[in-house]
DNA sequence: ATCCTCCCCTAC
DNA sequence: TAAGGTAGGGGAGGAT
């Protein structure tokens, strides 16, 4: 069914208006994204011919009304500014106008356009100039009135809100002036992401993208401090400052100290000596890889701080960093009055409230404070359906506010709309890249000056292990208040500290600390203060992990200490779970890591990316791969394996996003290559780059909304050309070496060839080309926005009653036993929980030995895009018959029985099965298999073969009965085991989204009905 | 067992 | 309007 909604949709370019008559009636409905496929190929004139205009601001038409306007009268349209690419620049609104350089362009009222369709010729700008800024409120009038009284009904299959009268009084006039032959020429760019300024003015304005790169920079700078120095020296010098820091300010110092620390960790003067034992034992000269004290820094509310620290007007105010100006309504959410977008919108906002819910209690308190406000803030906004509200959402995110602003529930990503509904007087200032990265300089350096034992993590934090600068003369509180001090000295900015024996203790620690604190937690009393923590304040505990602990009834570390580390990994896997059985006690082994090499460097845009034709995405992936080589080279490193990532908007979400120029819900593809060479040559890479995407299967240009490129497999570029003999040579005759090669075994000569083509071979090369190869490629796509298991739900007690004796006694052997599988739980209500692996052991139902297996093939489909999967054109029509005993087959030629489709299990031959002795269950059958690995075998051939289309109905049906079969023979185990195969298996792919939440739903359905409501616990596949 | 591949998840 | 990047940890399963 997916696969036909996939289909459909790549049948949009086929899709062409009839008659005029057509065209006119849709456009007299809305101008809107969604047609823009179809409208562009009805081009009504040329009249704006060479025009390419670029919109700034908010004006009157709207951008989206201007730019259909201009596009169907054969202008260009540019999402981004160029100055080569804009001829005229169209602004309602002068201090609308932001980029400088633009203020000296010519910048022409929206009117102009309309008024030369209107008059059908291009009327001279003399008259449409924009001198200053007087339209603003004309134009925020007009804005909100074209739009109210323009409203249509608008659903996905249809045109959405009016243009203007302005723009529906052009259309009449376009008729004259069409033009028949049109169609072929249609000028490029929806909105041309394929500007080469594109990419850097992306770049130049994500706050993401510079957190990375300095995250990056800074960990690289830390690995190359040598950091074998004269500890006394340092250590003198230490004291020193704090000798001095003491006299400059010594009772404030002892203040601020316990301000934060007396609420915990109260012992710290004997705290402090026992830690200060630690580097008397460091002195020997080695290492005591135990007992070491790390202290973790980060910057308050690290954005605005730099904002605000010459900015006294702003202190004490609510302030927040972002990109909308906050004052303004956003065109795009007013314009979009279409439902399901909107319910998109408000269920990405009900994942937020959800996520950060503790801050909901904030906000609430917060409302408290303000009371004028309360009204507002009180009003959840997910109950928020009203127009009115999603109207003036901006979609802007927050970057960082501080904490007078996170007093009324603000926090850093929150988008703005929804942090002016939650404190109206928020003050906006801009970001400011260039000072964050001076102020983040100041930090590393003032950090060096203590100690070259840093880990990076990012621009505004760090831990440092103090161990060997700890003295008997001085506190670890000391030293912290010192640290703190110079930072604060040098960047004008405060920063908290949190200390303990480990990183997770120092990580929290800081949290505590902040803002403008520190907080030291001594080993003695970790376990007292891990436990009163939130689960979600563990790190590395983000949505996903947060919300299956609680499915499991766990809400605090406490809780968490509950659960043995054997179940713990049994539910999240050997690391993770130890990971939580640590935390959750305070322990952490990882090292302060200093060290750091790079593995991979990529570069990705997901914002704004909106294509017209493929010749868009060519030149797109033509300056990503430039960008990816830059950054290639800044590393000093080449590449071997090159993976291309896509997002592809998903079928059923919206075209236009409810974020602004947003990826919405989208499929994510990649695709990746191995080279036989590392390369680093932009040429090679965009050129592989544009293979991979066409190999994608089903891909509508014009959804796709994100392109990345990955570089992994990486190598060190050799600065110096070795010349060395037989480097031609080399080339020669070992052109085709075997593809799978790795990274580390290359031989110097790659490495030379590879500086060779840089510097002395401009363009391709024969040598170049023969880098690449087709192996190893593949193809995945998984969904974006993942599937939402069903909600937190479980077996009830009901269930366990439900079980045949002979299960509950293998339940509890196996809990003796063996506690590495997989279990069902129960529902929070209960406590008891049932390991779903011991109701049958799979190995007694393995003894089945001729049981047949009966496979009717359908004519094989041609597949595009499916894994590796080399099949042989071979069509098996008819029904095949497999030995189950025949365990020797040969696996190509089980994929080839598989090949495709439709499994029916022929059931006037099925033969009696073996039942498993532990049971008086009949074990229901699968295309002959009972058991359970078996099953799954096949369940997997048979997935894998119609990954990309989906399966049919009946196949659909048919595992349903089988599921079904299983539910009534109580064998749930085997249910969780196929759910979770199932969702491993079509989770990346786009055919099998909605069917794969169809039939848990379906199979949730029937363990209610038989399980007396109860539900499966699926949320932790 | 141990590796490798293809993802998801997390953090800033 | 708005700029939803990016590196690395880790799980699951298959290959070796
Ligand atoms: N979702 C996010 C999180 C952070 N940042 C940026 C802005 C922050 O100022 C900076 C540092 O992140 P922190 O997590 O340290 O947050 P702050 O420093 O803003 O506040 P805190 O006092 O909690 O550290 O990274 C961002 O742009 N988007
Ligand atoms: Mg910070
Ligand atoms: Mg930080």
């Amino acid at each position: 069914m997916a696969a036909g909604k996939r289909k459909a949709h790549n049948n949009v370019t086929e899709y062409a208006w009839d008659s005029r008559d057509e065209y006119f009636d849709v456009k007299a409905v809305k101008l809107d994204d969604q047609y823009l496929a179809e409208q562009k190929k009805a081009l009504v004139s040329n009249l704006f011919h060479g025009v390419s205009i670029h919109i700034n601001g908010y004006t009157n038409p709207s951008a989206e009304v201007l730019k259909q306007l201009i596009m169907i009268h054969g202008g260009n349209f540019q999402q981004y500014y160029s100055k080569s690419r804009v001829t005229h620049i169209i602004a309602s609104n002068l201090p609308d106008v932001k980029i400088k350089d633009l203020k000296k362009e010519i910048v022409v009222k929206p009117s102009w356009i309309v008024d030369s369709i209107q008059n059908g010729k291009i009327l001279p700008i003399y008259n449409y100039l924009l001198v200053d800024g007087r339209s603003a409120s004309q134009t925020k009038i007009q804005f909100t009135e074209a739009n109210s009284s323009g409203k249509n009904k608008n659903n996905n299959t249809n045109c959405n809100s009016s243009c203007s009268n302005n723009s529906t009084t052009v259309k009449s006039q376009n008729i004259k002036t069409d033009s028949p032959k049109a169609k072929e020429k249609f000028p490029p760019g929806i909105a041309n992401t394929a500007d080469p300024e594109f990419v850097s003015q992306f770049y130049s304005r994500s706050r993401l993208h510079y957190l990375a790169t300095w995250k990056s920079e800074w960990k690289n700078y830390a690995s190359t401090l040598d950091r074998n120095i004269d500890l006394d020296n340092r250590r003198d010098e230490i004291r020193q400052r704090i000798i001095d820091l003491k006299s400059s300010r010594s009772s404030t110092i002892k203040h601020e100290n316990h301000e934060v620390t007396v609420k915990e960790e109260h012992l710290q003067s004997s705290a402090d000596q026992a830690i200060i034992e630690s580097p008397n034992s460091q002195n020997t000269g080695r290492k005591n890889l135990f007992n070491r004290v790390v202290m973790h820094l980060d910057m308050d509310s690290f954005f605005v701080s730099v904002a605000i620290r010459d900015r006294a007007d702003l202190r004490g105010l609510p302030v927040a960093v972002t990109h909308s100006k906050g004052k303004i309504k956003p065109a795009n959410l007013q314009n979009a009055d279409k439902l399901q977008e909107k319910a998109e919108f408000i269920q990405e906002m009900a994942h937020w409230e959800d996520y950060h819910s503790k801050d909901k209690v904030k906000a609430e308190k917060a409302s408290h404070d303000s009371p004028s406000k309360s009204n507002k803030i009180n009003n959840n906004f997910i109950s928020a359906n009203d127009k009115e509200s999603v109207e003036q959402f901006s979609t802007s995110e927050i970057a960082s506010c501080n904490y007078v602003a996170r007093r009324y529930g603000l926090h850093n990503g929150m988008f703005m709309g929804r942090a002016l509904q939650l404190c109206p007087h928020l003050r906006v200032v801009p970001y400011e890249f260039d000072k964050y990265k001076e102020v983040s300089k100041l930090l590393y350096n003032t950090l060096a000056s203590y100690t070259f034992e840093i880990m990076a993590i990012s621009c505004d934090e760090a831990y440092i292990d103090v161990t060997d600068i700890l003295q008997d003369d001085y506190t670890i509180q000391d030293l912290a208040s010192s640290i703190r001090h110079d930072i604060e000295s040098k960047t004008g900015c405060t920063c908290s500290a949190g200390i303990g024996p480990n990183l997770l203790i120092a990580r929290m620690a800081t949290r505590i600390a902040k803002p403008n604190g520190q907080h030291y937690v001594d080993p003695a009393n970790v376990l007292t203060f891990v436990a009163n923590q939130s689960l979600k304040d563990l790190p590395g505990v983000g949505y996903r992990l947060h919300r299956k602990l609680k499915d499991l009834n766990v809400e605090t570390c406490q809780d968490l200490r509950k659960i043995s580390l054997p179940v713990l990994q049994k539910d999240f896997g050997t690391k993770t779970g130890l990971m939580l059985y640590q935390y959750c006690r305070g322990i952490d082994e990882r090292p302060v890591q200093v060290d750091h090499e790079r593995k991979s460097v990529s570069a990705e845009i997901n914002y704004g990316i909106r294509f017209a034709e493929s010749k868009d995405v060519e030149v797109f992936v033509k300056n990503l791969s430039v960008e990816v080589v830059k950054r290639l080279k800044e590393a000093s490193v080449k590449g071997k394996s090159i993976t291309l990532k896509m997002k592809h908007r998903s079928p059923d979400a919206s075209i236009k996003p409810w974020k602004y120029l947003g990826h919405g819900k989208c499929d994510n593809y990649a695709k990746s290559t191995t080279l036989t060479r590392p390369t680093c040559d932009s040429d090679i890479i965009s050129k592989e780059c544009m293979k991979l995407f066409y190999s994608f299967a089903s891909i509508n240009v014009q959804d796709v909304r994100g392109m990345g490129i990955q570089i992994q497999r990486l190598s060190p570029i050799d600065e110096d050309v070795k010349g060395s003999q037989g480097l031609l040579n080399f080339i020669k005759s070992v052109p085709q070496v075997e593809e799978n090669v790795k990274a580390h075994e290359q031989i110097e000569p790659s490495d030379q060839i590879e500086v060779i083509h840089d510097q002395s071979i401009p363009t391709t090369s024969i040598v170049k080309q023969e880098e690449i190869t087709d192996s190893n490629r593949h193809i995945e796509a998984q969904n974006d926005e993942s599937f939402d298991l069903p909600s937190p739900s479980q077996l009830d007690h009901s269930v366990l009653d439900a079980l045949p004796k002979e299960m509950r006694l293998k339940i509890e052997q196996k809990y003796a036993k063996m506690s590495s599988e997989a279990q069902i739980k129960v529902e929070p209500s209960t406590s008891a929980t049932i390991d779903t692996n011991s109701s049958i052991d799979p190995i007694n139902l393995g003894a089945i030995a001729d049981v047949y297996r009966h496979i009717n093939y359908n004519e094989e489909i041609p597949r595009k895009n499916v894994k590796q999967r080399k099949k042989p054109k071979r069509n098996i029509k008819n029904k095949f018959r497999r030995n189950k005993s025949d365990q020797s087959i040969p696996k190509e030629n089980k994929e080839d029985k598989l090949d495709r489709d439709i499994i029916v299990l022929d059931s006037t031959e099925r033969k009696p099965k073996i039942l498993p002795d532990q049971t008086n269950v009949i074990e229901p059958e699968f295309c002959g298999a009972t058991e359970i690995n078996e099953v799954k075998k096949i369940m997997a051939e048979w997935v894998d073969a119609c990954l990309d289309v989906g399966p049919t109905e009946t196949d659909i049906e048919y595992l349903m009965s089988y599921v079904e079969r299983c539910i009534s023979s109580k064998n749930l185990e085997n249910v969780w085991l196929l759910c979770k195969l199932l969702k491993r298996k079509t989770v990346a792919h786009a055919a099998w989204y909605q069917i794969f939440t169809s039939i848990l739903d379906r199979i949730q359905d029937i363990v209610s009905s038989q399980y007396d409501g109860s539900r499966l616990k699926l949320s932790i596949l």
